[in-house]
DNA sequence: GCCGTATGCGTACGATCGTACACAGTATGT
DNA sequence: ACATACTGTGTACGATCGTACGCATACGGC
């Protein structure tokens, strides 16, 4: 009891801060890129926020509410990024060029989202709640892909992009961005 | 207190059962495939290997030494079928027979094993000490892998193995086993 | 300016956890 | 047969968690 958050300026952090949801759910994604989902506590979230731990469950029901929508929220930025790069490209040399950027940066690049990701397909693994997440992030991925490529390649593409994903997270030493290139035009070619 | 543990007739747990420390391990693995390395618990473990909770901390020194050695047992496991799978073809064709049969029933057909990798990758992707523990197992892959195909190829064809593995787990539709036979095609032919 | 009402929060409770440690039980050397 | 050393365990402690709930605060009608 002392220290309240009134933060800044403004009188009271009170009534007029409407996106309090929001920034509630974006520091739990920070949270669980860094404790991972087993240790992502109330506690840690409201830190993170800013936000008093009473507001946690004042504006979700719970945990699991908090924790779904956080991976929701993951899963439709980074399926729009996806579908965005695929809805670029006009021809299939074009898409296959735009998946291998999409590894080498967007996946690559980002080891907030690699851990993210992984975090979430292992809920997922184990819990069927959250398997409609995955499901639909992964149906999402396909058709983007699928305006290329016939179903099939388009299936295995994806596949390959998570295994590429996984090597990168799980092995330590550098790899040649031309695999990438090489292993993208394998699986493509009819 | 009250019901020991006084298992089965032998007289007491006591000094005769030198398997313990194993037991306490295939049990720590079956709770992390049930309840996720999260829920795991001394307690849990304990009570699935039927021995006292004191023994927790008697054999492990703490939960990182179980859950280290958990994995590792797990790992092994799972690199030993890997390898003996590829020393038992004589080229690169039967190599890529051994692969789908391996993704088709080694992986696909053992739902405890999928749910144990994605804890594991989980763990490995955050935190630097269980990468070890992945890059071993991926460098192992990789060398039973090179018996019959290129680095490259090998490389790749591990990757692709992986992402087929996550999209099982991940999708709830069920895929036809000849698409997996069609990617390892793809990906092996240089 | 006052008051009812809805909004938001401080705090405390019960549960559960990992771990330490005093002690019980068994084997061994004599 | 007894003393001694070692192996294994029951239990209790401090920390931490999610969650509920009484209360403070701000808003809107009058």
């Amino acid at each position: 009891m002392a220290d309240q958050q009134h933060r800044g300026g403004t009188r009271l952090g009170r009534r007029n801060d409407p996106d309090r949801r929001d920034r509630i759910i974006d520091a739990c994604l920070d949270v669980i890129s860094r404790h991972g989902v087993s240790g992502t506590t109330h506690r840690k979230v409201a830190a993170q926020a800013d936000v008093p731990l009473g507001a946690m469950t004042y504006y979700f029901d719970g945990m699991d509410e908090l924790l779904r929508e956080a991976f929701t929220r993951f899963a439709t930025g980074v399926s729009d990024v996806f579908a965005r790069r695929m809805e670029a490209a006009s021809d299939a040399q074009e898409a296959r060029q735009a998946v291998v950027t999409l590894i080498l940066e967007d996946v690559f690049g980002d080891d907030r989202a690699l851990v993210l990701s992984h975090e979430l397909y292992t809920l997922a693994a184990r819990e069927p709640a959250y398997r409609a997440l995955t499901t639909a992030w992964m149906a999402r991925s396909r058709d983007a892909l699928e305006r290329h490529f016939d179903p099939e390649t388009a299936r295995m593409l994806d596949a390959l992009i998570e295994g590429l994903s996984i090597h990168r997270a799980l092995d330590d030493q550098a790899r040649d961005p031309r695999e990438v290139e090489i292993a993208v035009e394998r699986i493509t070619r009819a």
